[in-house]
DNA sequence: AATTATTTACGACACAGTGTCGATAAAACA
DNA sequence: TGTTTTATCGACACTGTGTCGTAAATAATT
């Protein structure tokens, strides 16, 4: 995939990484929308016109950097993937590659969570307070007991809140080719009782 | 909580409306970056200066449409919650809330499709299309019998890969107070059994 | 219907940020 | 070493912003 150690100028790479350091360390502070180029360059101390060498605009920045650390990411789970072949997929034993996409998120920690929470998507936030407090208050109601739950509780209301707002989106972005109530009862029994008619596990 | 039905003069009413609409046709064509004010107004066929009687700037007019949107999906989502109190939290029997939430997003498509996707965030599209593939690839092994799994095979994968992103988010937001081994085991725990621990309907 | 209040239109303004250029200096490479 | 590549600097035209004051249009009031 990314064949190319081709000996890079120790220049470029110094200014690339420090402009794609400023940008981060700015994003935390005022947020993607305030940003100008201005910005970027003073914070790197380095010359506007020299930000227009290696970046379009501050999109291609977020652009470039993204696809730099996710194809870290991808090349990372490929090998994973590889070595853990005999691949068993058994519950309670977290599966290598997920460990493995963990792992990398962790290593660029920073990158990962300004850039997955630039907050500029203001409707999907609100969206998901809303739902995370009926999928809360329906676990409580459905299930009291801790003990009887196959994850800690908090993780369970994100996961559940998350994965119902990713597929209304898939329901909109699909032109809605499914009714409400269809839905709706899809999601129940997936909230519920899980992927599997049947628990193999039980 | 909405108890403002004050006469609101018409004209005021009018220009909101038109500024509403030309802003989400112009992100569904342009995307939300490329906009600017005067586009907007003039989509509108307004006058630029008018913009400002009303908003601050962009963002201003996206936070204020959301806010609409949402406290009337929160109101009816309320009111179905009053009505539906004996709620009986039935598998295979869609809760009226949700049906509701669907219906309510279903009124509003456009506005709600063009703002959960104006892909402002490469990183979580991207995201979301590296973890598809290994849940979807996942989900063929583990289950390749369509008539034992509980929901439609896409929707399943859509589910559980937006659910990790979710998952993931918050252990970001929350200083990755866990281990990566330990947010993946449960995460395979809940992508298999679903929440609780001996399916009550098994 | 006439008057008053509010809203919109219009043109203009200073300002901030953009993207590009040519020329110069500095650093890397071979 | 000399040659190539990269960063710096100042300047440029340009687009878009946010805010005026004034005049026209529209709604609300009497």
């Amino acid at each position: 995939m990314s064949m190319k150690p081709k000996k890079i100028d120790p220049r470029v790479r110094r200014t690339r990484q420090l402009l794609q350091d400023a940008f981060t360390s700015l994003i935390q502070e005022k947020g993607y929308e305030a940003i100008t180029v201005q910005d970027i360059t003073e914070r790197a101390t380095l010359n506007r016109a020299t930000f227009y060498l290696h970046y379009r605009d501050k999109q291609d920045l977020m652009w470039q950097s993204t696809e730099e650390v996710l194809s870290e990411l991808v090349d990372s789970l490929r090998e994973t993937t590889k070595h853990a072949k005999k691949a068993d997929l058994h519950v309670d034993q977290p599966h290598p590659v997920f460990v493995c996409l963990f792992e990398q998120i962790a290593r660029h920690a920073t990158f990962y969570k300004v850039m997955l929470s630039h907050h500029q998507a203001p409707l999907a936030d609100r969206l998901i307070e809303v739902i995370t407090d009926y999928i809360s208050q329906g676990l409580d109601e459905f299930q009291p007991d801790d003990t009887k739950l196959t994850a800690q509780r908090e993780i369970i209301v994100r996961y559940t809140a998350s994965a119902f707002l990713g597929v209304i989106m898939w329901w909109l972005e699909g032109g809605m080719s499914y009714s409400p109530r269809f839905m709706a009862l899809q999601l129940m029994r997936l909230a519920i009782k899980g992927p599997y008619e049947l628990s193999p596990f039980a």
